[in-house]
DNA sequence: GCCTGCAACAAACGATTGTTTGACGGCCGA
DNA sequence: TCGGCCGTCAAACAATCGTTTGTTGCAGGC
């Protein structure tokens, strides 16, 4: 039996008044908003809770965003333009010569998530991110694909010409799982936590390297 | 510009009003919570919807389990129980012979949750432990860990006794992974799809081959 | 000096939340 | 037949939700 059943996710929770005393309003709410929906959800964090967390009057949220749901999205853009934009450069360093490796590749593609993980609240936004996949839903399906599908497809060409022998069904199936992989890992749930003797950047490192053997292994078996 | 934001996650849905006018009430209630909570989250379920799509009255929830988070956890042990059982019972018929391969231990592990993500809601409960995966919450992991973690445990043992050559961080990392991609590939929300023409059971097998092999790879590689 | 626009504020809006209440009716053992 | 439990029900509870309102202080342009 459980002591405490889940009821503690919807209830409400302690917070430093204003963790954030810097930088303008709309900032302000944002990386609030961010540390409270990766802690509640995005139905669990209240606009109260997140306007008192970020210091800020309770309508600025309206004022500044229109919405909650316009407030959500831009939480979404902030970070995911940046990661991908890293994740572009990072990978057009890499292709374009005849010796391009499937760790190059992978490289690209995982570490820039990583460090974003790993640094500020970027770890907390793979949690919103995390609940965003898992509620499994067709507009925000359709608006990663819309935004930025165009990243998705450059990698998976360029895993096509690496791994020429796989059908294009079993090449999906593979990537797909890399990713699962890759989620799961920077979520931050599974048993794999970081030691306290570990500093923060060797663990990133370690998680990479851990990551792309992995997935060479998953990508390029027989 | 999304022409829809993400509002409608949260906006009220349309329900056929009595998917379920068998059973009793208290089965009927955790069948409807296990769609209604798979769709919309925890939070974004109400208590109104729920009772209306299992045809009962409001405060029945209340009656037959003392609130809604009881509700919640009741959810959980109705799947995660016979889940548990059927992949102990399909481990314990592939160990003790010394002739027990990597595959086998993987497919006790792996097929058991693929079957329950294909009958009947079991699919949406995988959404449902999708995303309580993504709440991150400790008190979750307490009672998935006091309840069920001995069946983690005994499979990672199993895992360790055909892997030696690994180290325990290095086991423990890779069992890691393969259940991030099996999780991701349960929820569903990749880029595979069942394609129109496949049946269920063949897509079923395919979904397993798939994941065996990749796990495989990714467990034992050099 | 006056006006305009922006930003922030307290206060209140109606709607919806989970939960509780008390009454009603049918069933079963005595 | 009576009495008591059990499941169901409409109705109401206080609390909280996202959003809107009207006002205030403070800039910079004319």
């Amino acid at each position: 039996m459980l002591k405490r059943s889940f009821e503690h996710v919807r209830q409400p929770i302690k917070m430093t008044p204003h963790p954030n005393n810097v930088g303008t309003t709309k900032e302000r709410i944002l990386s609030a908003a961010e540390v409270l929906f990766a802690r509640r959800g995005f139905d669990g964090a209240s606009l109260r809770q997140l306007t008192a967390a970020a210091g800020v009057n309770l309508a600025a949220v309206n004022y500044h965003f229109g919405s909650k749901d316009k407030l959500i999205e831009q939480v979404f853009r902030r970070r995911l333009d940046a990661l991908n934009a890293r994740r572009l450069d990072a990978l057009s360093r890499v292709i374009g010569t005849d010796n391009t490796t499937l760790e190059d590749v992978l490289d690209a593609y995982i570490r820039p998530a990583l460090e974003l993980s790993h640094d500020d609240n970027g770890a907390l936004f793979m949690r919103v991110l995390a609940r965003a996949f898992a509620e499994h839903d067709d507009t925000l399906r359709h608006f990663l694909s819309e935004n930025y599908g165009h990243v998705m497809r450059q990698f998976t060409a360029e895993f096509a010409r690496l791994l020429p022998q796989l059908s294009k069904p079993e090449l999906y199936w593979r990537i797909d799982l890399v990713t699962g992989a890759l989620t799961h890992a920077m979520s931050g749930f599974g048993m794999i936590q970081r030691k306290s003797g570990v500093s923060e950047s060797v663990h990133l490192e370690q998680t990479a390297q851990h990551l792309i053997r992995f997935a060479v292994a998953g990508l390029s078996h027989p």
